[in-house]
DNA sequence: GTCTATAGTCGGATAGAC
DNA sequence: GTCTATCCGACTATAGAC
C-alpha cells in the first residue's frame, strides 16, 4: 500500500480530492494535473479525458472503501450465521461504531466529499459506489436487526430503520458545521469522536431494546 | 407571499437554485441572468456582483426557513414553560416529524442543497444560517430533552443527542439517494415521508423512555 | 433601472515533438 | 509514455447607450 507514485494513481488521488471539493464541472483538470505534477493532457492519455477520470476515482474510492469494510464485513456474517440475539446486539454496536470513524474520521474528508455529492447529483459513479459498498452493507445490517427482533420486523421497515440510525453517524459529516458550532468544538478529532460513539452507542441501545421487546410480545 | 416577479426577487430565487446545484464557483451568473429573464449585468446592479448575490440569497433561505418553523418554535415554547414531561415529549416529537417534512420533503430541495454545500464549504453565509436558524431551534430541542430526562442530561450531552436524532431525517435529504435505491423506492414523496415518519416516531420514543429511565433511576 | 458590447481570464481538448 | 503549444468556447466584470 506504500505510496505508489504511478502517474495514474497520483492522478487518481489528486482527483478524488479536487472531484469531492468541486464537483465534475468544477474541478479543473489543469489543476488536478499540477497537483499531480504531470501535464494535462496525461489525463487524456491515461483516462481518456476528465469523464474518464471522474469514473476511474469513482472505482477508486469503492475499492478503498469496501478495503476498509472487509474486516468488519466479516465479523457481520459470523454474527449471522451464530442467529444469538447476543452476538447480533454486538455486531451492530461495532457496525455503527466502524461506520462513524469510517465517516466522520478525518482521513475520510476527500472519500466523503465526492460521495456526498453523487448523492445530490447521481452520476454513472453512483451506481459504481451503491453497488460495490452500500447495498452488501445494508443487507447484513437489516438481517441483524430481524435477528434482534426475533423475526418480528419485515425487510422494509428493517431497511428504514437502518438508513436512519445510519444517519445518526452521517450527520457529523455532512452536517459537520453545525456540529462543531452547536457544540463550540474546534473540530471533529478524536476525542469528539469518542463522544459521539457514546451518544450512538445509547442510541442504538435503546433502539434495540425496543425491537428486542417486540420480539418477546 | 404570491410571485413578486421584482427583478430581484427572481434572481434571488434562481440563484438559491443554480447555487445549490453548482454551488458558489460553479454556477454562472450568466445562466442565472438567463433564467431570471435579465440581462447579466442587473446582477451588478442589484447585488454588486457574483458574492453579493451569493451572500443575499443565503439570507434569502435564513428567512424561508425561519418562516417554516416559526410556528413550529411557538409549540415548543409552550412546551417548556409547560415543564411537563408529557407536554415535552409531544414537543419532541411534534419537531422531528417537522424538521424532517421541511429537510426531506419535496419542496426544500434547493434550499437544502444550499445549505448542504455551506456545510461542506462553509463561507460567510453559514453564519447568517447557522445563528438565524439553527442554533435557536438546538437550544430548545437540549430544553425539552433536559425536562424528559427529569434534569439529568448536561448541555453537552443534550446537544450531541439532539444533532444525532436530527441527523435520521437529515440523512433521507443528503443520502437521499441511498434511500431511494435501497428501498427500491421511484422517489421520496408524501406516501414514503408517512413511513419515514413512523420510524423516526419509533426511535425518538426508544430515546426519550431510555432518557426518562435515567430520570427514574 | 435596464440592456448591449466588449475586454480579459481560464476552461478542456488535441496535435505533434521527443 | 511524457510533455509543449495552441485552439476555441465560456466565464465575470465593466463601460456606456438608452
Amino acid at each position: 500500500m506504500a505510496a505508489q507514485t504511478t502517474t495514474d494513481t497520483r492522478l487518481l488521488d489528486v482527483a478524488i480530492d479536487h472531484f469531492g471539493r468541486f464537483g465534475l464541472s468544477g474541478a479543473s483538470t489543469r489543476a488536478i494535473a499540477k497537483d499531480a505534477e504531470t501535464p494535462m493532457s496525461s489525463i487524456t492519455y491515461h483516462f481518456g479525458g476528465k469523464e474518464g477520470l471522474y469514473l476511474a476515482a469513482a472505482q477508486r474510492i469503492s475499492a478503498l472503501m469496501a478495503a476498509k469494510l472487509s474486516p468488519a464485513v466479516g465479523d457481520i456474517d459470523n454474527a449471522i450465521a451464530d442467529g444469538g440475539i447476543g452476538a447480533a446486539r454486538k455486531a451492530l454496536h461495532a457496525t455503527y461504531a466502524n461506520m462513524l470513524r469510517i465517516i466522520a474520521g478525518p482521513d475520510a474528508a476527500p472519500l466523503a466529499r465526492f460521495i456526498a455529492r453523487e448523492q445530490a447529483d447521481p452520476t454513472e459513479a453512483f451506481s459504481i459506489i451503491f453497488e460495490d459498498m452500500m447495498a452488501p452493507l445494508l443487507t447484513r445490517v437489516v438481517a441483524l436487526l430481524k435477528i434482534v427482533s426475533g423475526g418480528r420486523l419485515d425487510d422494509g421497515e428493517g431497511r428504514l430503520r437502518a438508513i436512519s440510525l445510519f444517519g445518526q453517524a452521517l450527520v457529523f459529516r455532512v452536517a459537520r458545521q453545525t456540529a462543531i458550532r452547536g457544540m463550540g468544538w474546534p473540530d471533529i478529532g478524536a476525542k469528539q469522536l469518542a463522544a459521539i460513539e457514546q451518544v450512538l452507542y445509547a442510541h442504538l441501545s435503546a433502539v434495540l431494546d425496543q425491537l428486542a421487546a417486540r420480539g418477546r410480545t
